[in-house]
DNA sequence: AATCGCGCCTGACGGC
DNA sequence: TGCCGTCAGGCGCGAT
């Protein structure tokens, strides 16, 4: 499951192959995504240059000179960039084509991912103008956690993966910044403390912030491996660790259900 | 208004 | 071996 750091460790991964690069075809095997992808996106795109690559949230916005194409990886997306045509694997449902041989190849078994088109403003788009603020950004603040966090009876957890909140903290980065700020993942959002605001703003940021680091390390040959998203599984403290000992106390790390989603966390600990 | 929970989809895994 | 049920989960959307 792509998170915010696998997204941005993909788009820097693809802007030095793919910028000012012509985009010649677009091979669309299996249209029906999330949303399907519309009919008239090779028509669309053909012949025009990729400007930028860009990031709100999860969403990869491709500016070309008439619009955007608006790219979500879902839950299992992966791309890679093929220096040389080769034949489509199993889940290889889109295949960009450029002008110098170059090919953007996406794959996405369970597809849950997204294929747009606009040619408004990608951030006015109906997918994209509900969302909160980028957590790496200023605007992401303990203030704004609090006043946010106001009234709402929701558990935390939830609370951190509402998009609408703050973008790009999944159920991975949920946990992870929970055990860091050392806040029970099931704490009504309301009860928060305005330390225990500050504590989670941190921890968020720079959880997000190493992986995107690690990211740049671990996936710098991305473009010549199989393009799995690659999380950064070895830097984790308590995602996927249930029943095992808690890296700071020892003890056995408990697992509950909210939202139907599992939330690992440490009983002593938060 | 806020919150809950469904459904999309495939692959991995366990039980028989 | 193969079949079947369960689980995993991002996120929009309808229900409560």
């Amino acid at each position: 499951m792509p998170e915010l750091p696998e997204v941005e460790t993909v788009r820097q991964g693809l802007l030095p192959h793919l910028l000012q690069q012509k985009i010649t075809d677009i091979i669309i095997r299996h249209p029906h995504l999330r949303f399907p992808i519309p009919t008239q996106l090779k028509a669309q795109v053909r012949g025009q240059k990729v400007l930028n690559i860009s990031r709100r949230g999860k969403y990869l916005i491709f500016t070309l000179p008439k619009g955007n194409l608006i790219w979500h990886l879902g839950m299992s997306g992966s791309m890679r960039v093929l220096l040389k045509p080769l034949p489509a694997r199993k889940h290889d449902h889109v295949d960009l084509i450029f002008s110098n041989q170059t090919c953007l190849r996406f794959n996405d078994p369970r597809r849950f991912g997204a294929l747009l088109w606009t040619e408004q403003d990608p951030l006015l788009h109906p997918l994209l103008i509900k969302l909160g603020p980028e957590p790496l950004s200023k605007e992401f603040s303990t203030q704004y956690l609090w006043e946010k966090s106001r009234n709402k009876k929701v558990a935390i957890k939830t609370f951190l993966m509402n998009s609408q909140i703050v973008v790009g903290v999944g159920n991975i980065y949920a946990a992870e910044a929970l055990f860091k700020a050392r806040i029970h993942p099931a704490t009504p959002a309301q009860k928060l403390s305005p330390a225990q605001c500050n504590h989670l703003c941190r921890a968020i940021k720079i959880i997000l912030r190493q992986a995107i680091k690690r990211g740049g390390t671990t996936l710098k040959d991305f473009v010549k491996s199989d393009g799995k998203p690659g999380y950064f599984k070895q830097e984790l403290q308590v995602y996927g660790r249930a029943g095992l000992a808690c890296y700071v106390c020892n003890n056995k790390l408990k697992q509950l259900r909210q939202a139907q989603r599992a939330t690992v966390y440490c009983p002593q600990c938060q």
